[in-house]
DNA sequence: GGTTATTTTTAGGTTACCCTAACTTTTAAG
DNA sequence: CTTAAAAGTTAGGGTAACCTAAAAATAACC
């Protein structure tokens, strides 16, 4: 099993790698740590079979390294746009917290959730009725009219 | 700041409070760790000011402790709601989900999360329209009818 | 092409967390 | 009330992360 940390260093890599070759100081520089921590993962990766990388030169993901990446990455995706576009929260802050949830999400839960962003997507409307119903229910702590009057008493 | 490992205990002591009085072995229990491990948690939670624990004797949570405990306790039953009710995660794995999770959600993701299931339970339908919308569309791969009628191109 | 700057690596230290083994205290049973 | 069982504690070890400092390799400059 791979630790969150390990996740971090094969998805920064993933994403690297849209720039170009990958080298340590890439690696350094997204995810701030310091070089002797990244060559240290490299070498626990690199034992797992998931990245290679030769003494001073280039880092690339194994197939199964690339896939695994892409399963991080997927899952970040996915709650990303679910905390900015259904639950409203600000660029940053969903970035930041797709980036520590992503490790912690079951195969189950990730499935339900891609398709819950997927239906909200191929939605007909532009954003869904319900989502603007929610935005109105968080500013102003109100359902909009026609639910409210509709409501059962409980 | 308090680490994921800690907030774990002083959640499992505010859970087994609700029992009655809470001792190492309660812990050991919920937890799935040894008791050397409870024993070590506590002297770290209590040098924080966050536990009391006498010797041989019972734990208990002091103003602070609760106070963090009862925050991490909701993001869990939050979350745990969310799983279940809007993404229909089976209990057990949206139980284990929400474990792990409640340790990483910002304070902003988290106040919209909460009035996110305020909003659910609020609604006007036992089910809202839109939840059962998804969970057909998770289980058949379609929108209801009337809502497929409407879709535009895109 | 030799010297300086950058990058990468190695060596070794720190912290957090878990564990086992052995010991102490408390509780329970005859 | 003594002894056996259960519960809790201490001591010490392992692993995964991170770090700093210093050495080694590569790249860049005049």
């Amino acid at each position: 099993m791979l630790t969150r940390s390990l996740e971090d260093y094969l998805e920064a890599i993933l994403i690297e790698e849209e720039k170009g070759v990958v080298r340590v100081k890439d690696i350094v520089k997204r995810l701030g740590v310091k070089a002797p921590s990244v060559v240290g993962a490299l070498k626990s990766l690199a034992a797992k079979g998931l990245v290679t990388h030769e003494r001073y030169g280039y880092i690339t993901l194994t197939k199964k390294g690339r896939k695994k990446a892409e399963e991080v990455y997927n899952k970040h995706r996915t709650l990303f746009a679910f905390f900015r576009d259904v639950l409203g929260v600000p660029d940053s802050i969903a970035e930041k917290d797709a980036c520590s949830i992503e490790h912690y999400l079951s195969p189950e839960t990730t499935k339900r959730f891609v398709s819950f962003i997927d239906f909200v997507n191929k939605c007909p409307e532009e954003e869904p009725r319900w989502i603007k119903a929610f935005k109105k229910f968080y500013e102003e702590g109100i359902f909009p009219g026609e639910c409210e009057k509709e409501r059962k008493s409980k």
